[in-house]
DNA sequence: CTGTATCCGTGTTGATACTG
DNA sequence: CAGTATCAACACGGATACAG
């Protein structure tokens, strides 16, 4: 009846009460940028199976972290998005991600969602080093399209339309996270990834992307 | 052989991979304030078994979160500490606790350990009411003591004697918890904590930590 | 006393198949 | 498309036994 729980009255081990649970804090990831189909998390997802989601779908919405919304007539399926409580949770991805970078247990190269490689760049650009940079950005991943406007030192990026931007990368994620963060060219994955439009400002933008120093692995003293 | 991993190259997912089984943040959180014995962190814990701590310890000393080191005779027990950057996970604890104090089915009143209570008020101090008022508080929990400074609007606390503080809480932690967490007086708790010294300080102090406004229950439109 | 290893009952997870 | 049903594998928690 009652789930396995630490009985423990420090917040944190509530947090962990409620997002600590198997795929509950990616399925939330899915979400930060707008809401999605049950089959969209799937996909997004992989290895995540259908009796798991269900389940992780119910106690996130029990917990007010997400509610489910069905469309208008004629798209009548289901949506979930997050509650405004559960979109401040982004914090704990930006911290996660920036502590594990540093792991040095970290294997690189693998493949990433569209969600995640954006949140990254949100998290990990080096707003400093911006200067008095203006520019726009687009991105199209199959079928979803972002946004990024560069100004004033600062970088926001969200879904929207890529029309007009003064450079837009289109293709495979993973050909865009191996350039920022794998230091690979844009010749190395022009198969997986279209540059189009400002090659220069291409250039310039994927170098605003370092990565941490890695802490010291296990037994190194 | 290879255990239960998200395939995912996003960093939040690696954390996860790392620290996102039963039972690993909390025993990082344990060990947050200063090394214990594997007794200790037992003792800590109450819920945790000890086949799944010595698997969860050694798992952290092979991701480089902790280490374990054998301390000199006579005293020939083994002590757990933080890596470097084990240590700097203490952010992670921070926004988890600032989120999820917001949570709406956090119940209050749970006991909580000794480390929990005082990296929550590392946490929640409300440092800008500070002021500019200079203190030194002591606290001890059964054989353990810290001690806090209070000055130029910043607060700082760690594991070290209590003697010549302007004001010594002693007893029990969750007699304090309920004091400046739940809003109990010091006279409901008289009985598992005790106050000695400027009880003035001690009244102002207790009213430094301000809870978050609570996120609407799930179902709240 | 301080851990570590092994067994076992139970609940959670994950893969596949299936239904409205 | 959006889940549910079934079942096997595994992780957890508790107890106990064992080793330095």
């Amino acid at each position: 009846m009652k789930k396995r729980a630490y009985q423990d009255g420090c917040a944190t081990a509530h947090a962990l009460d409620i997002v600590g649970d198997r795929w509950a804090m990616p399925i939330m990831r899915e979400l930060l940028l707008g809401p999605k189909r049950f089959t969209d998390l799937r996909a997004a997802l992989p290895g995540i199976s259908a009796n798991v989601l269900t389940q992780r779908l119910d106690e996130l919405e029990a917990t007010a972290i997400l509610a489910r919304r069905r469309l208008p007539p004629p798209a009548a399926s289901q949506i979930y998005e997050l509650t405004a409580w559960g979109r401040e949770s982004e914090i704990l991805f930006q911290v996660l991600g920036r502590w594990a970078a540093r792991s040095p247990t970290m294997a690189p190269g693998m493949p990433m969602s569209v969600s995640s490689l954006i949140l990254s760049m949100r998290t990990m650009i080096d707003r400093p080093a911006l200067g008095d940079l203006r520019a726009t950005l687009g991105f199209r991943f199959g079928e979803e399209m972002f946004r990024a406007e560069i100004a004033q030192g600062d970088f926001v990026i969200d879904r929207a339309p890529v029309d007009g931007a003064d450079v837009i990368f289109a293709g495979d994620q993973n050909g865009l996270a191996a350039v920022i963060y794998g230091g690979a060219s844009f010749e190395a994955v022009a198969d997986r990834l279209e540059v189009k439009g400002d090659r220069a400002l291409a250039d310039r933008f994927v170098t605003l992307f370092p990565l941490p120093p890695k802490a010291p692995p296990a037994g190194a003293r």
